[in-house]
DNA sequence: CCCTTAGTTCGGTCGCCATCAAACTTCGAT
DNA sequence: ATCGAAGTTTGATGGCGACCGAACTAAGGG
């Protein structure tokens, strides 16, 4: 297993959960496309390409939302060929913003 | 006890939480400034006046805050003479979203 | 009755963010 | 070596929302 050398390259970077605010998670989990690919991670409760979302956006549009995302420190992303994987970080955020990923992704929520 | 009829009048509709959306709800929540109101109601576990939240943002733009989070079911408000008095709908939107006022302004968060 | 206190309403400005199309990169397959 | 698939980057646009000041309203006190 590992990364190829030369795959990290390609992989931007990922903050560290502990230096995010509250602020910057809020404003990613307020879109209703990002609230959608977050949901459909914590469901799936697995690694998700990109093109798996269905999304009601264009593709660059769409890469925004995922940056948003990365840098909010709700997601990790690495490249498998050409997709893109994307990987919630659960324990992570559960640990620094305890019950907010349940209580705005979690089972049951509305769209 | 109970209101005087013509203060009624003054007291602006507020919604039912159980039509409000989790996308209203966490628009609310997003402003810093409204998080701020919010997060001291849920500490004072009381009822304050407009004027005790030592905003950092002028008086028209307080009402507006004061406004959205109305509209958004988080806050009811009513009038004491010629002050406006704020409650959080603890329960209500505990019921509607469980966890949600907990992780976002619960004792320990950031401002 | 006048003044103060507390907050609202209105009109307008400004900045940010979601959005898209077009051109580009990178990999895998043919 | 070419093509298609997947996603990125860039530049531009549009709309919404936070913000303010000024004028206003409503209640209470002197």
């Amino acid at each position: 297993m590992g990364v190829r050398e030369d795959e990290k390259d390609r992989i931007p970077s990922h903050p560290d959960v502990g230096t995010v605010t509250l602020q910057q998670v809020l404003e990613a989990l307020v879109d209703p496309v990002r609230r959608k690919i977050v949901s459909a991670l914590y469901a799936a409760d697995d690694d998700l390409r990109c093109g798996t979302f269905d999304l009601p956006v264009s593709k660059s549009t769409a890469t925004h939302h995922f940056h948003v995302l990365r840098d909010s420190g709700l997601i990790r992303q690495y490249y498998v060929g050409t997709s893109r994987m994307n990987t919630l970080r659960r324990k992570e955020i559960e640990r620094r913003f305890p019950g907010l990923l349940a209580a705005v992704v979690g089972p049951g929520r509305e769209v």
